[in-house]
Parts: structure tokens; C-alpha cells; sequence
DNA sequence: AAAATAGATTAGAACTATTCTAATGTGTTG
DNA sequence: CAACACATTAGAATAGTTCTAATCTATTTT
């Protein structure tokens, strides 16, 4: 299965048809060796810069909201004015340097397991997110 | 010292004067049994329905933003479109109901000690936050 | 195969959240 | 107590996100 065939699968499967711009949107999302974070702006960039041509940033809310809700996208909930996500969607954590606002993988491993003691009746948890919070040591 | 006094000098430790729109926002915020959770938006509503006067929300976010600065509020870091600010600066993480949008909190002593085995040269970790998402069990 | 129809897609408008700015207010100093 | 300097604030401007209606695409009917 080439890459082409891969993203309409994708596509189709978060309940989107393979319009010539969702496409691309998945070349730059996905065509990659390394994931990678970003915001909506930072995609909608990268998309214009190798269409040569404005979609709309409609196009790309969606279609990234639609990859979330199927969980080939993840959001990572880091409140710095900006909204970031995240194309690699194993379980993993960030550290998030203030001063550069720059995101940074922690694998699973590098973060030792995480216990909770407390339990809301009624409720479970879905997934646990830490979030290191680094600065220059000065 | 009274509550009154309290909130002079919180507000001159923050470097802003303390005006009559301060001092109502202080009271809405500190003058409380309990810690909370709040948006901007929920904090301008009390603000003003307890006021029942308009301020200004420039002023909501300068008072905000100078205290979260000084330390006397935290910001929560979750990506639910609202930003959550929280009156209980001692160290302690959340649960999160991806339903109801609620923030609840966890004592520090509900989570198990948190190791991190990577390390950024240059870095040094300044907090560690810690989201637990919740939902119901079914 | 063409036309009609139903539903998805998209561009731009509308709305919301946040920051900026300039007019106003307040405190300080001579 | 007047004049100045700086802080504060309201509303304007900007940025971020969602909504909507015109357009496009696929499917069904003839």
C-alpha cells in the first residue's frame, strides 16, 4: 500500500472524503520520518508553502479535529497561547521549555510509572499527561 | 492584618495599584473558604454581578496575569479551549472530566512520586504537571 | 449517460478570546 | 497646589476558532 492509499484510508476512516487538499494536508502530516509537533497555524504554513495555494483554515481545523476524534492526531495540553498537536500518538509525555515555548518527546519509559490514589466514584481514567515544565539553570 | 490590608499588598507585591476594580477582583478571588478553578470569563461574571458594575476585562487579565507572575494564582495547563486559572498555588495536579469540562483537584499526596529519567543539558526541570483525564465508566 | 438530488466540502463571514493603545486618572515632587 | 510622570482602564484592534451558506461531488433515477 503506497503512502497515497494509506492517507484515503485515513481519511475515510475519521469520516472525511479525499479532497486533492485533505491530501495534501496528509503528505505534510504524515510523509515524514520523524513525528512532529504543531500548531494549526504552523501546519496551514507548511500546507500553503508546498500547495502554492490558500486553503482555508477551515479545511484544516476540521480535518485535524477529525484525525484527533479518530486518534491519528493527539493534542497536548500545554496552555502557551498557543494549541499544540502532536503526530505521534504512542503514549508519551513532553517536556515544554518555557522560554523557547519548544515541545520535547519524554518516550514512556523516560517517565518512571505514575501512581494515583485518589478514585472519583463513577469515573475512569482515560490517560494520564505530564507535562515537565524546563528552563534554562541559571 | 485585615483581608482589606491583605490585598494591598498582594496587589503592590504585584507591582499594580490597589484600585476599587482590584480590590472587588481580590475579594471575588480570595475572600473565599475554598480554593477554585476559574476562566477569565467566570471571573469577570462574579466580578461584575457582584459589582454590578462593568470593568473592564483588560483589567481581569492584567490582575491575572500580574498575580499568576507573582505566584498568588496558577495557570492550569489543559487544552479544552477554555483556560483555566486556579487560586490554590500549592503543589498539586488535576483531574480532568473530558465530559463536563470540571476540574478536580488532586493533593500532591495523591500522586505517587513522579521520576523522570531523561535529562536536557542546559535545563533544569522548574515544575512538573500532571492532568489526569477522566470519563465515565462505561 | 445525463440530469436531478442529497450530502459533503470549503471559503469567507461571524464570533470569541486576548492584547494593544491612547485617553484618563492618580500619586508625587517642587 | 500645580505640573509632571507614570499607572490604569475602556474600548479598539488583532488573533484564534467556529459557523454558514454557496459550491462541489457522488450517487441515484430515468
Amino acid at each position: 500500500m503506497n503512502n497515497n492509499q494509506i492517507f484515503v484510508k485515513k481519511l475515510r476512516s475519521s469520516g472525511l472524503r479525499p479532497t486533492k487538499q485533505r491530501l495534501h494536508i496528509c503528505k505534510v502530516l504524515f510523509d515524514r520520518k520523524d513525528t512532529f509537533h504543531f500548531t494549526i497555524n504552523d501546519l496551514a504554513d507548511l500546507v500553503q508553502r508546498q500547495l502554492n495555494k490558500k486553503i482555508s483554515l477551515a479545511t484544516i481545523y476540521n480535518t485535524v479535529h477529525a484525525f484527533k476524534k479518530k486518534g491519528y492526531l493527539k493534542e497536548i495540553s500545554i496552555n502557551s497561547d498557543k494549541n499544540y498537536f502532536d503526530t505521534n500518538i504512542s503514549n508519551h509525555h513532553h517536556f515544554f521549555n518555557e522560554g523557547t515555548n519548544e515541545l520535547i518527546d519524554l518516550k514512556d519509559k523516560d517517565v518512571g510509572r505514575i501512581k494515583i490514589k485518589k478514585n472519583i466514584p463513577g469515573k475512569k481514567i482515560k490517560f494520564i499527561e505530564v507535562i515537565v515544565k524546563i528552563a534554562n539553570n541559571n
